[in-house]
DNA sequence: AAAATAACTAAACATTCGTTTAGTTATGGT
DNA sequence: ACCATAACTAAACGAATGTTTAGTTATTTT
C-alpha cells in the first residue's frame, strides 16, 4: 500500500454535479472543474478516467440525491395533494439554491437531445419515466379515474414539471405558485 | 465597386439559424457552419463580424420568422380558442421539421443563461413578454375574468408552452394533444 | 484594356479544450 | 529504515476552437 487520497470521492463529485448542473456539460471545463472541486486534474482522471465519466457519476450523485424526495413522496399517501407538494417542494428546492438552474434532467436532456450519448440518455428518459409511473400511482388512488384517463392526467403533469423546471429562474415564485395551483385545479 | 456577394445574407443567416437551433451556440462551431451555409469562413466574418454576430443575426431571423406566426395569432378573434389552436400549431410546426428541437427561445435561454451576455438574454426575455402580452390579450375577451385571473392565466400559459417547448420531442404527439386538451380544460 | 476594389480560397494564427506524461512527495508494509 | 507504491504537482500534449492574414479571382469603373 502507499499513500492516501487527500480527499473525499463522494464529496467533489457532489461539487462537480453542482458545477455540471449550474453550466451544462459542454460548458464546465476541467478547469473549472479542477477549481471547484479543489484538486487536480490527474486526481479527477485517476478517480474519475475522464470527463465524460466524471458526469455520469456526477448523474448518480444526483439520482441518490434526488432519491430521498421521491422516496417521501412515494410513501405519502394523499393522492394527488402529494404530487402538488411534490411540484411545490421541486420548486422551492430550486429557489433556495438560487445559482441552480431549473432542472438538471430537463438541462441535461436538451443538451444532449442531438447527440448518441446513449448512456446519459437512458440515465435521463429513466428519471422522466419513474416520475410518471409515480404520477401514475398517486393518481390510481381516485377510484373515479378510469386508467385512461390516468395515463393521460400523469403524461400532462410529467409535461408540467417539464414547464416549471424549464421556467423555474426566470419566472417569479408567485408566478410559479399560481401555475401549480392552475395545474391541480382539474386534476 | 468590385465583385458581387455569391450568396443572400438572408439565405445563408436562416441556415445559420437552423443549425443553431438544432445544436445550441457552443456545440454549433465555426466549421459546422461553413459547411452547412455553404460559404467560407472569410465570409462568414466579413459579413457578421463574429460568431456571436452570426447568432444575434439568426435571432433576428427567427424573429422575422415568427413574426407572422405572431401576427396571424394576434388577428384571430376567437379568444383562447385562438391560445389553444396557437399551442397545436407550434407542436405541430416541430413535429414537421423532425430536426429542430423544441423552441430555440427556450433553449437559448437555457444556454446562456449563466452567461452575462445581456443582448441575449433581453432578446429572449422579449420574446416571452411578447407572448405574455398576447395571451394577456386573449384572454381579456371574456369579460367575465377580472384582471388578477388574466395575469394568472396568462403566466400559467407561458409556463404551459414552456413545458411544450421543453418535451416536444422526447413525448409522442399523442402525449403532447392530451397535455394541450387538459391545458385548457380549465381557462 | 487597365486599374481599382471587393469577394473569394485556403492556410496559419493564438487560444482553449480534454488528456497524458514526467517527476516529486508522502505513506504503507516488511 | 527502507523500498514499493499510490497520490500529488505542474508542465506538455495534440486536437479543436474562433479568428485573421496573405494571396487569388472576379467584377465594376474609367
Amino acid at each position: 500500500m502507499a499513500r492516501k487520497k487527500e480527499y473525499n470521492e463522494e464529496e467533489v463529485v457532489e461539487k462537480a454535479m453542482r458545477l455540471f448542473w449550474r453550466n451544462g456539460y459542454e460548458s464546465t471545463s476541467m478547469q473549472m472543474l479542477e477549481k471547484e472541486m479543489g484538486i487536480n486534474k490527474f486526481s479527477i482522471y485517476s478517480s474519475f478516467g475522464n470527463k465524460h465519466g466524471l458526469f455520469i457519476e456526477s448523474i448518480k450523485c444526483y439520482k441518490s440525491k434526488i432519491r430521498e424526495m421521491f422516496e417521501n413522496f412515494k410513501n405519502a399517501s394523499n393522492g394527488i395533494e402529494d404530487i402538488k407538494q411534490f411540484f411545490y417542494d421541486s420548486v422551492s428546492s430550486s429557489f433556495k439554491t438560487d445559482e441552480q438552474k431549473g432542472c438538471l434532467v430537463t438541462n441535461t436532456y436538451n443538451e444532449f437531445s442531438e447527440t448518441e450519448d446513449l448512456v446519459i440518455k437512458e440515465e435521463m428518459t429513466s428519471f422522466m419515466d419513474n416520475l410518471k409511473t409515480l404520477f401514475i400511482e398517486k393518481l390510481k388512488t381516485d377510484p373515479s379515474k378510469d386508467e385512461e384517463t390516468v395515463l393521460k392526467q400523469a403524461n400532462y403533469l410529467v409535461l408540467a414539471k417539464h414547464g416549471l423546471a424549464a421556467a423555474a429562474r426566470v419566472n417569479s415564485k408567485k408566478e410559479i405558485e399560481d401555475y401549480i395551483e392552475l395545474t391541480f385545479k382539474n386534476l
